[in-house]
DNA sequence: AAAATAAAAGACAAAATAGTCCGATATTGT
DNA sequence: ACAATATCGGACTATTTTGTCTTTTATTTT
């Protein structure tokens, strides 16, 4: 659905949303190592959304990416236009057809339709805020658990 | 959401199902015209489509792509599958976790879960054929009217 | 002020996707 | 049998996406 810099982009928001919104500051290498992808390549990820306003950063010896506190609340679809540069990716006919409208529906429209829509309103209406408190008690993750062979009990 | 590749392909298949079913055989280039996608590259995908047998061909003079009539029924999700050589993308994550899951959610599973099942049983259940009549009726469209600056009367 | 630290910026490199081209192969009509 | 036609197969090119590396710039601590 996404592109991975997309994907990528999503989790280290969020990420930073839950550990840095007392104003704590973020590194790199923390932030990469938390969202398991590459390091160099999500410093450049940070890079644009702090350049597109998602986050901000400081440089030097204590520095890194934290929340704005004063920004105002930053939805999923802020980060995808921060990362694409717009939001189209969230109204794209699953054939590939610029014009399809509901007056004007290539053959499946009118059985996702519903489904885009939906995705995109929860894209545009879901802030950053909203999904800390699910994930800082552990009921929601943001990476993937590697499943243990055994305990030793 | 789909590769280029696999947006040709399904709109591809649809037409050939319009105007193959009577056993017509189409070229490629009257599929790439249609569907309007690059003539080589069509040719390509069709390739691919006829190796997996999603679709059918001869060679030679006379020859073409067309439906073979003693398969069976062909689903939008094995287009898919014919493309990408499985259905992953049916099933993955906003988030591209690989173990997203009811049970080990990402932040926002919830939120897209039901409409993302909704999508995979929409590509497994609906068949090409299904969607002729509409096509047919002038009700859908494969491609995009060029809109027209007037019409002199 | 100097040293240390961390992000910013930009040039590269690698891999995946998109797309082209051409010779080989199969089929049909004459 | 031969010529014409249309897909098949594979090599090749182009573009986009993903990812790395190195230098510069800003900030903080000593």
């Amino acid at each position: 659905m996404f592109s991975k810099a997309c994907e990528y982009a999503l989790r280290a928001v969020i990420f930073i949303y839950i550990k840095g919104v007392n104003g704590a500051r973020l590194s790199i290498p923390e932030i990469a190592k938390e969202i398991d992808a590459p390091l160099a390549y999500t410093g450049k990820i940070l890079q644009t959304l702090t350049r597109e306003g998602v986050i901000a950063s400081v440089k030097g010896p204590n520095g890194g990416f934290f929340v704005d506190p004063q920004a105002k609340a930053v939805t999923l679809a802020d980060v995808v236009k921060a990362m694409y540069g717009n939001d189209d990716v969230l109204h794209t006919c699953v054939l590939g057809l610029k014009e399809c409208s509901d007056k004007f529906p290539c053959p499946i429209h009118a059985q996702v339709k519903g489904y885009r829509d939906h995705v995109r309103k929860v894209m545009e209406n879901t802030t950053i805020r909203s999904l800390v408190n699910d994930l800082s008690k552990g009921r929601t993750f943001l990476k993937n658990v590697r499943q243990r062979k055994s305990f030793r009990k």
